[in-house]
DNA sequence: AACCGGATCGTCT
DNA sequence: GACGATCCGGTTG
């Protein structure tokens, strides 16, 4: 017997990063389904994450990340994009994985719909950065807080039926976190997968002295 | 291929 | 009032 999704998602966020590539996020929004494999992954929290939303304190947008595992954190940023991160860790702890590149397996035509011009993208680059992936599902704020491991959510994850051989994930540091937790190496991808996002290092913040 | 700036607004100080 | 867990299109080499 497999060990229960949120089960599973309870437990370490970096276990849970790792468990999380190959798995499926299913979205049927705007009576439309697409679903995208995972390729890449980000875990933020755990407790003395500086690169974590949560590292502050519980606010209004990041509630949800310290709440039971398996639910939709949906953030937006740079005043245009929103980005799909997945609950992890026990009840009362922050800590979540953001899902930032996979392959769109189901409704491609859909998929390229929602995307902002017409521009020629292979397939494989059509889910490959956080915010694209999210467009392609169709993700927005409408989503935060739904629970993925619910049969009757309009964005559900399927976990991978079995494990990817270890030698198939990599990781290192992740993207666009800068300051103290830029050196965390929380990034997981699938080696051989076309789909990962191009790695850019985090900007340097300017530091005093 | 690499670099650069613009877009655009929720969230917290 | 600043800045972000980003992407895109234009320009330069």
């Amino acid at each position: 017997m497999a060990e229960q999704p949120r089960q599973v998602l309870a437990g370490p966020v970096l276990s849970s990063a790792a468990a999380l590539l190959g798995a499926r996020i299913i979205s049927q929004i705007d009576g439309q389904t697409v679903a995208v494999r995972l390729s890449e992954v980000e875990a933020y929290g755990g407790t003395r994450d500086p690169g974590a939303h949560s590292f502050k304190g519980k606010t209004a947008r990041t509630s949800v990340m310290f709440g039971p595992p398996g639910f939709a954190y949906v953030y937006f940023v740079y005043g245009m994009h929103w980005c799909l991160n997945v609950v992890c860790g026990p009840d009362g702890q922050a800590a979540a994985v953001l899902l930032r590149a996979g392959q769109v397996v189901v409704g491609e035509q859909v998929a390229r719909a929602r995307r902002p011009a017409h521009r020629a993208v292979s397939a494989a680059k059509l889910a490959s950065g956080p915010a694209r992936l999210a467009a392609c599902l169709g993700v927005t704020g409408q989503q935060y807080g739904v629970d993925l491991l619910d049969p009757g959510s309009p964005l559900r994850l399927q976990m991978p039926e079995a494990a990817l051989p270890s030698d198939q994930i990599l990781t290192g540091p992740r993207v666009g976190v800068g300051g103290a937790g830029a050196d965390y190496p929380w990034r997981y991808w699938i080696a051989t997968d076309p789909s990962v996002s191009a790695y850019r290092p985090a900007p340097a913040r300017p530091r005093k002295g």
